[in-house]
Order: C-alpha cells, then structure tokens, then sequence
DNA sequence: TTCCATGTTCCGCA
DNA sequence: TTGCGGAACATGGA
C-alpha cells in the first residue's frame, strides 16, 4: 500500500486528528520496530510533548515534537496509521500506540514489520543520512532535472523510476501506473529512451501521483484509464481491451499492456 | 504446502 | 570501483 500518494493521505489524517494534542501515553508493542532508539527513551520524548507540524518526503512521514526533535514513520509493504475516538479500540498489529490527553488515539499497524519507526533531529539530517533523491513531486524535479538524473542509469526504466536515491516516493505499484500511462515497457533500458519519452515519463509521474493522492490512494477510486485497479495476469487493458501482462522485472512483478506500452 | 505481497538492505558478479 | 539484480527479511493470505 504505501507509496507516495498512500503516505501523503496518511499525512493529511494525521494533520488533522494527531496535532497540537497533549501526547499522555505511548505503548511501543513492537519495540524491534524502531530504529535507532530505546523503547524507553522514544516514549519519553514523546510523552507530554505535542505533534506541531508534518512532513512527507517520499515514503517518509515526518511529525514534529513541541521539544525539537521529529519522529519519522515508515511504512513498509503493510503500514498504516488509525485513528480511534475512543480508548478501548485498537487494530490488530499495532506495533506503536499513541493516546492523546484529549481521549483519543493513533495507531501503527504493520503486519509484515517491514516499516520503521525513529527519531531525528531534523528533517534535513535524516534525509541527509538516508541519502534519499528530491521528492518525486518536489517543483524542484522538473522534466530537464529528471530526465538528468536519469540519463546516468543503465537498467530497466521501472527500477531507475523506483530508486530513491535518484527520486523519493515511486514504488513498484506506481511504476506500471506511470510506465502504462506515459506508454513506456517497463523493461525498456533507460539509455535507450529518448529525451521526448523520458519527459512524457515526468510528465505522467506527475499527473498519475497527483491523480492518485486526489483518489484518496483508493484503488476503486482513481480515474478511469488507470491500469491500477487491474493488476492481475487476466485483467483486460483499460485503454485496448487486449489483456494485461505479468512479469518480473528486477526482482517485482510488473503489470503492463504489450499493445500499449513500448521500448 | 508453496508462492506471493505496494519496501529496503545486503551481497555477488560484471 | 560502481552499480545492477537477486536474495533475504517478517508475516499471513490465497
């Protein structure tokens, strides 16, 4: 689930449920879920302490403490925030709880464990140390900067769109999207793509996240056209009709349209 | 039972 | 030396 536009909704719920709240309890289930720190030294940076403002860079969700410091969220394959009203509710596979003075609370989830849980001192320190690339949707990554920073890459065009060193927030589910809609084989080399196709790519990134984040990352709710709700081997391509393909590229399953899509 | 899953990191090989 | 691609990681559903 987690992508850009599935940790930008989240960013948005929490901006509005988890904000400006008096932290009064912390419950850490899955203490090896957090990088870098102590349970016990976590929870008490963050009890009594406020949220004040969010971030998102990528995949990465970035929350402010009223005391300086920034809890970073990670989401893995499987990760999600809840928010509950009411303190005798909680989702299964809670790894980190909060409860707020107010009497509600926010929930992790993460079923696989693949998501990460820390704290920096700065946004600009953490995305430093991760080296992660600009935000894929990030002003500052227009068509000639992307297609620059692709034009050093020598593998498939699905695991350059994916690499977060070279742009943060496109995973393999956004990948087909964006390759499908720009009409681009997800197996096509990078170097062999024109300037004309690499820009249609950025182009298409950037309507199919915007799309995306306004579908509320529902799959039932993206825009007609979009390859997203059929990733299955016999699912029907949603431009031609002709039948969607399944095939491992780098090591993920791809989605694609062999009539639409192209070296 | 075996395979697969929307993420990241590590290792071997070119 | 650098970078690509596959395996591994943890867990549960088909």
């Amino acid at each position: 689930m987690p992508e850009l536009p599935d940790v930008e909704v989240f960013r948005r719920l929490f901006e509005q449920k988890a904000l400006n709240l008096e932290i009064a309890e912390v419950a850490v289930n899955s203490p090896e879920m957090l990088v870098g720190i102590e349970a016990d030294a976590w929870r008490s940076k963050l009890v009594g302490s406020q949220f004040t403002e969010t971030l998102r860079h990528g995949k990465h969700l970035l929350t402010a403490l009223s005391g300086g410091a920034w809890v970073v969220w990670h989401f893995g394959m499987s990760g999600f925030f809840s928010v509950f009203a009411r303190m005798d509710e909680e989702p299964p596979h809670d790894r980190v709880r909060i409860d707020f003075a107010s009497g509600s609370r926010l929930g992790y989830s993460c079923q696989r464990k693949l998501g990460e849980v820390g704290l920096t001192p700065s946004p600009d320190t953490f995305l430093k140390e991760k080296g992660l690339g600009p935000d894929a949707l990030d002003p500052s990554l227009d068509r000639s900067s992307f297609v620059r920073s692709l034009s050093t890459k020598r593998g498939t065009i699905k695991s350059a769109l994916m690499d977060q060193k070279l742009l943060a927030g496109v995973g393999n589910v956004y990948s087909d999207e964006i390759l499908f809609q720009a009409s681009v084989y997800p197996g096509a080399r990078t170097s062999d793509l024109q300037e004309e196709r690499l820009a249609a790519i950025h182009e298409a990134m950037r309507r199919v996240l915007q799309q995306a984040i306004d579908a509320g990352a529902d799959p039932q709710a993206m825009p007609e056209g979009f390859l997203l709700p059929r990733r299955e081997s016999d699912a029907s391509c949603p431009r031609c009709g002709g039948s969607v393909e399944k095939k491992k590229f780098s090591g993920r399953s791809g989605f694609y349209c062999p009539s639409c899509q192209s070296v």
